[in-house]
DNA sequence: GGAAAAGATTGACGTAGGTTAAGACTTATT
DNA sequence: AATAAGTCTTAACCTACGTCAATCTTTTCC
């Protein structure tokens, strides 16, 4: 990928949500160094200093948290026109709370907290458009808490599959299930059943 | 509670996240109006349009979805400098998913969706104020979202009443179950096996 | 103050999903 | 090709929590 395609990606999904002169979107855009990653390639990691945040132009990374009995919960899966960070410890500069890893490889325009504290106040509209993209995350986040609460695991599977569809070929079962807040010998059982409710 | 009390807590609340002089500080309040709610009331109801949000100034509201099965899910209780909103639906003008129900008498400063347009206009440094606001409330659902999926309903009501000494004599033990993702009779059983294990 | 509503507790029983352990199948590495 | 490492499946057993129903306590409100 050359960086005049990656602006060009990255200018459109700018326009999406904020309008901005071809001008302003230039110079926006040079604010963010491109960069592929390989497989297994860390973008931030758990308990060190997130010091960049990205937006991913192809490919796919996981987010997750390793808990102290050292299981693996996937917060979200981050395709392109995603975001990857750690906001609490971008913002704060405080221990990350959550590893960002590649599943494959993968462009990303990035950008450093010294760049972003600049490019925010170089173009204050982009405190807006990071306004907008913050709460459609929450507002995500929401509903997923919601689901989780309120269904077991097979309807949460069934929802991901619906929403994502071609993730069981992209995505290993076991980070799957991570996703969906259940260990990967169940969502093997899970799916058994679900087979056996379908044939008869 | 009088308009100048209201405009001092709002006031100090805005200066803990951005920095405004006095003049603009009280020019941001006149947008907010002051109303007090009683228990039972309604900010927005789920099915309907949030046409306002509010920054609650004293009292105690709690924020859920019911689902299809009618059962209520808590997604937060809002104390004191909290903001009661369903963002999807205040920003985009869409049936609100959530709703929002008073637990006691309160008091709120509120902005319907026109006067928040024009808040931003007038004041761009309120988007950064908002995105900052936002950015905490996610990252706080990132940590209980993980919590919830994580850990069993114990510890969940563990880390509950130690972030919120004295929850149990404001709240109802079964919203707190609800807020914990659990049911009524699961945590009435649950506190009694923990009074076992505390007294052998 | 007394009826009615709302909330809390308890017990018996069912089930989704965790735990452990083994075996099969796939994908890397030499 | 051979070994190793990672992944998926299956099975037996266990436990946290849901379900249903009854009883008790507290609050609400004429």
């Amino acid at each position: 990928m050359t960086k005049i395609e990656a602006h060009v990606l990255f200018s459109k999904y700018l326009s999406n949500h904020i309008s901005l002169d071809e001008k302003h979107l230039q110079a926006i855009c040079e604010f963010y160094e491109l960069k592929q990653y390989s497989k297994k390639d860390i973008f931030f990691k758990q308990g060190s200093i997130a010091c960049k945040e990205g937006f991913v132009l192809s490919g796919l990374w996981k987010i997750f948290h390793r808990d102290i009995k050292g299981a693996e919960h996937v917060l979200y899966f981050a395709f392109s026109n995603w975001w990857i960070g750690d906001m609490a410890s971008f913002s704060n500069q405080t221990e990350a709370f959550f590893s960002a890893e590649a599943l494959e490889k993968t462009w990303v325009l990035e950008i450093d907290k010294h760049k972003k504290d600049k490019l925010l106040q170089d173009f204050p509209a982009m405190e807006r458009l990071f306004r907008i993209i913050i709460e459609k995350h929450l507002v995500v986040l929401q509903k997923r808490f919601l689901l989780t609460i309120s269904t077991q695991a097979s309807e949460r599977y069934l929802e991901l599959i619906q929403r994502a569809p071609g993730i069981e070929q992209l995505v290993p079962q076991h980070q799957i299930a991570s996703y969906l807040g259940i260990l990967p010998e169940s969502l093997s059982r899970m799916k058994k059943n679900m087979m056996k409710g379908i044939k008869n």
